[in-house]
DNA sequence: GTCTATATCCAGATAGAC
DNA sequence: GTCTATCTGGATATAGAC
């Protein structure tokens, strides 16, 4: 029942990652997979029947990986100006580490948005932890009237954007510049959690929000 | 002297847009964009030289039309606390009506980050007149301090990730639900205009609450 | 300028030896 | 399971009539 990491089919997949990323499914080539995977090309199609099965499996694989994840921090117990932090910080590491996941993501779903669904409701995903844990605190005063999907999408506005927005952001900003694109990135972190947290925070003093 | 606009090229043009815009460069077929067009596959060739060649046309038509007016909005002489919701909701707009526009424009670019270079330096683009404005008010304790250039990059995010992450965002967040995503959208101007003026500004008096 | 027909190429997929 | 060789379809691109 254990299964060896090195098999073939996994080395298979690595490359079909690898291939599928940086390409995504039109642009990317059986045969430039099977050279990545130092194996022929009948091979690919010995394993998996067709290239969009192949695809289908490193989609998924891709999806599950990385999207969970985020939902369940984003819905761990932590109070909420200490998750900011947290789930911004976790989450740049994970986009650092994984730079062109989401650019992967985010286009093979515009192309194909049904593929969505069935992953989604396999994988039981749901914010619903979050967005109590917002009308909590806007009960408690400690935070303004904001609605809770608008505040997650503005966090993962904040954290995906620098990433699939690199190329641009590069040429426009820095003059094409990579390093100091890098050093923009390195301070994201410290500055994405700040900019939500004085968003959405209120000062005590500031006024009385029990009418 | 003025040029009828209804020529065979720019109804290839037209055509031509749509297509790669829904489908990348990658999944376009020139069959496709001659069937929009309502005209035949070797008259692209007549007046296009090749695919790439038609790509490249639409592509910098796309970005010119839609990333220097952005700039532009950016540097206007406006003082910053009206400039900020005026860009919200003039760049939100601009989203609503070409949604794809985005996508893929970041798409194309992470395929072939070497193309933007030309296109920006003919552009004359640069962000300077709004990081001067920034520093302006730091100086003047408006706002806190916040490097300018993360601000750009927020203010975009805000804007650009609710389109780009449509699909996602819809079944993760909405069930999929369409009219719901749309009535999320439609609050989109305000709540991210607020959303970035609260994290930015300083209060000057204890007791400045609008509501 | 616009069409039909065709050339050329290349990618995904299969057959079959080992 | 892995390879070489090949089939087949489809996509870009061209030739040439009108």
């Amino acid at each position: 029942m254990n299964k060896q990491d090195t098999t073939t089919e996994s080395t298979i997949l690595d490359a079909a990652r690898r291939v599928f990323i940086a390409k995504g499914f039109e642009g990317a080539r059986m045969q430039e997979i099977a050279n990545e995977a130092g194996i022929n090309k009948a091979l690919l199609h010995y394993y998996f029947r067709s290239k969009d099965k192949l695809f289908e499996a490193v989609f998924v694989d891709a999806f599950v990986q990385f999207v969970p994840g985020l939902l369940i921090t984003l819905n761990n117990p932590l109070p909420l100006f200490e998750k900011i932090p947290y789930f911004v910080s976790h989450y740049i590491d994970a986009l650092s580490t994984n730079p062109f996941i989401p650019g992967f993501i985010l286009h093979e779903l515009g192309n194909n948005p049904g593929r969505v669904a069935k992953i989604i409701r396999s994988s039981g995903l749901n914010p619903g932890q979050f967005l109590e844990q917002v009308e909590t605190e806007k009960r408690a005063g400690t935070i303004r009237d904001i609605d809770g999907r608008q505040l997650i999408v503005n966090m993962l506005a904040l954290c995906i954007f620098p990433f699939v927005g690199k190329p641009i952001l590069k040429a426009v900003m820095f003059s094409g510049n990579e390093e100091e694109f890098n050093r923009f990135l390195s301070t994201r972190k410290k500055e994405a959690a700040d900019f939500i947290i004085n968003a959405i925070k209120i000062d005590q003093n500031e006024n009385i929000s029990e009418a």
